[in-house]
DNA sequence: CGTAGTTACCGAAACGCTTCGGTACGGAGA
DNA sequence: TCTCCGTACCGAAGCGTTTCGGTAACTACG
C-alpha cells in the first residue's frame, strides 16, 4: 500500500507547479482550460484526494459542525425527534463537505465544558443549539467563545443569533381549536419542563387560545416531555375535583404516558377525556386509541438550521436572521371525541 | 479579540526554543523539571491551547472516530439502543481527546460511499461497525480502505476484525427457559429482519433452546425490530390454526407491537399468550401488561467497542480480538404467565 | 515597432505543530 | 588533564495545502 498521492505528486506528473495544480483543482480562474483538464485527469489517475488536514490548517476551517445533546436518556432514547433531525443536518452539510461531530453531555454543567473544548480545539466551525432553556447560558457562551451558532427556538423568542423556528405553539393552537370545535370547554394542559422555552411556548399557545375563545384556561399540570411524565400527570389530573374533558399535552410521549395512566385508572379515552399530543411520532399510531397530534418536521428543522449555520460560518458578521420551518399536517386519531358521551366505567 | 497564542508565543515568552516548548508541554523527557514548569505556567498565562489542526497534520491523526448509522428512521428514532450507545462511546473516547463523527446513511449503497469518503478524507482514524448484516460488505470495505474498525456483533460470529459482543442470544435463552419453566411447550418466535446477524443469533438461540428441551420449535414468524413489524406478526400469528401459548420476540419494540396487535384482536396477554422482548427499553414499563424482557447494556457496548477501537488505532497490526459485554438482568413483567389459564375473551 | 495590459504559470512563504540530528556543557572515569 | 557520555536545549526540516507577489509570453494598440 503505497502512500497516497499529494498535490505535489499531481503537479509533478502533470508537469506544472504545485500552485498551478492547486488552483486548477479548486476550480478557480488563472489556468487555461486545457491545463486544468490535464491536471484533473492526472489527479484522477493518481487517485488524488486532498488532505483535509493540510487544507484545514491553512484555511482555518474544521469543515465540521458540532451538536451537543444534553441528557441522552431523555432526548435521544425516547425522543424520535432526534433521528430525523440529525438526518436533516447531514443532508444540508454533506454537500459542502462538512460533517457533524456529536457530543452528549450528561449534565448541564458539563455541557458548557464541551462547548469550550469544541471551541478551543477549533474542532468545529460552528454549533447548533437545541433544547433551549430559559436564560440558557449557552447563548452567552458561544458569543464569548466567538463560536458561530444557530439556535432551534420557538417563534416567540428573540435571540441574538440566527434561529430556525418551528412553531410548536401554532400546532397547539390548531389542536386546541379542534377540541373547542368538538365542544370542549374544559381543556387542561400537561406542560413540558418549565425551564425549557419549548414548554413555555406551548403553554402560552394553549392559554391564549382558550382566552381568545372567552374561556378560562383549565387546569395546568407541570409535566415533562417523557412518557413517565405523562403518566404522573394522569395521577395529578385524577386528584382534581373536576376531571377536564380534554387534555392538550406538550408532546406525543407525554400524551401516550397520560393515556396509559388514565386507562390504568379506568378512565375511558376519548369517551371521558380527549387527549392530544404533538410531534407525530410513529409510536402514536400504535397506541389505543390512536393519538391525535400534529406532525412536526424535525428533518426540515435540521436541514434548515444546518444550512443557516453554514451561511453564518461564511459570513460571521452577518446580522442574526430567522427562518420559519413549516409544520406538518394534523394527524387525526381516535384519542379525541366530543365531550360527555363516554361513561366513567 | 487578539489571535490565540501559538506554541511559538509560549516559547518566546518562556525564553526557550519552540521545540523545547513542544517537548515540555507534551510531557516527554528531555527537559529539566524547572524549565518544564516554567513553560507550563507561561502556557497557562497565555491561555495557550494547541491547534488540533497543526497537530493533526504532523501526527497524521484525526483524533476522531466515525460511526455510520443506516436507516435513521428505524435505528435512531425507535431504537433506544442508540442514545445510550452513543453516550458510552463518548465516555470511552473523550478522555483520549477523541470525538465522534456521526453520519447517517439513507440507504445501504450510500453507506459504502460514506465510509469511502471518511477514509479518503482521513477525517476519522477508525470506525465502529454496527447493525451488521449477513455478508456485510462493510467488512471487506474497511479492510480495502485500510480503515481500523471494530464491529459490534453477536458472540456467535467470527470476523476478521476486533469485536465487541453482547450476547442477545444468551438473553433469548434465558427468556425461553423461563417460559419453559412456567410450563409453556408451544413457544413461537418473532424474528428480526433475516439479513441481520442479530436476527439470526436470536432465532438460533430460541430454536436450540427448545430443541435442547426436547421440543420442536414452534411457529417462526419473520418480523422485524420495529413496533409495526410486531403488529404485523400478530396478524400472521392469528392466521395460524393453533395459537402458541407464548411468543419470544427479537426485541422489545416488536414485542410491544405484537402485544398491541394481539390485544386489538381480543387476545389476552398473558392469559392466552405470553410475550417476551429483549432490550429493556423504557417503553416496556409503560405498556399494559408490563413487558418481560432482558436488559441490554448498550452504553457498555459503546464504551467497550470505542475503547477497543482506540487500542486498534494505536496498534493497527494487532491481531483481532473480542470482548464480551455482560448483559443486564432479566426484567420480569406481567406479560408472561403460565399457559392455559386465560380465557379467549 | 515599442509599450501597456492580460493571460498563464511559477516560487516561496505561511499555517502551527512534531521530530530528529546536532551542540554546548557538566561531571565521571582513567 | 583528556576523553567520554548523558543531560538540556536548539535549529531546521517536514507535514500538505493555499495564497500572493512576480515573471515570462502573448495580444492589442498607437
Amino acid at each position: 500500500m503505497r502512500p497516497r498521492a499529494t498535490i505535489a505528486d499531481v503537479a509533478a506528473a502533470a508537469g506544472v507547479s504545485l500552485s498551478t495544480a492547486s488552483v486548477a483543482l479548486n476550480g478557480r480562474p488563472g489556468v487555461s482550460e486545457a491545463t486544468r483538464e490535464r491536471i484533473r485527469q492526472v489527479a484522477r489517475d493518481l487517485e488524488y484526494s486532498p488532505s483535509l488536514r493540510a487544507r484545514s490548517l491553512v484555511t482555518k476551517r474544521a469543515y465540521s459542525i458540532g451538536f451537543v445533546v444534553q441528557s441522552p436518556a431523555t432526548v435521544m432514547s425516547a425522543d424520535p425527534f432526534f433521528g430525523s433531525f440529525i438526518a436533516g443536518i447531514q443532508v444540508a452539510i454533506s454537500a459542502a463537505g462538512y460533517v457533524m461531530v456529536l457530543l452528549v453531555s450528561p449534565s448541564l454543567s458539563q455541557t458548557e465544558d464541551l462547548y469550550r473544548e469544541l471551541a478551543q480545539s477549533r474542532r468545529v466551525d460552528g454549533v447548533l443549539i437545541d433544547q433551549l432553556r430559559v436564560n440558557d447560558r449557552r447563548l452567552e457562551l458561544v458569543r464569548e467563545l466567538g463560536l458561530p451558532a444557530v439556535a432551534i427556538a420557538p417563534s416567540s423568542v428573540t435571540l441574538p443569533l440566527p434561529m430556525a423556528h418551528q412553531s410548536a405553539g401554532g400546532a397547539i393552537v390548531r389542536l386546541v381549536r379542534r377540541l373547542l370545535h368538538l365542544g370542549h370547554r374544559d381543556i387542561a394542559h400537561v406542560a413540558g419542563p418549565p425551564d425549557y422555552v419549548h414548554s413555555i411556548e406551548r403553554r402560552d399557545a394553549w392559554e391564549s387560545t382558550l382566552r381568545q375563545a372567552g374561556l378560562t384556561p383549565g387546569p395546568l399540570i407541570q409535566g415533562g416531555f417523557t412518557m413517565s411524565a405523562g403518566q404522573l400527570a394522569a395521577e395529578e389530573l385524577l386528584a382534581l375535583q373536576h376531571l377536564p374533558t380534554a387534555v392538550v399535552c406538550a408532546n406525543d410521549l407525554a400524551a401516550i404516558g397520560l393515556i396509559a395512566g388514565l386507562q390504568a385508572a379506568g378512565i375511558d379515552v376519548p369517551g371521558r377525556v380527549s387527549v392530544t399530543g404533538f410531534d407525530g411520532i410513529e409510536l402514536g399510531a400504535y397506541t389505543t386509541p390512536k393519538l391525535t397530534t400534529v406532525q412536526a418536521t424535525p428533518d426540515q428543522v435540521g436541514r434548515i438550521a444546518a444550512s443557516m449555520l453554514l451561511e453564518l460560518i461564511d459570513q460571521p458578521d452577518r446580522q442574526p436572521w430567522a427562518v420559519e420551518v413549516p409544520l406538518g399536517p394534523m394527524i387525526p386519531g381516535a384519542s379525541v371525541a366530543p365531550p360527555g358521551n363516554g361513561s366513567d366505567l
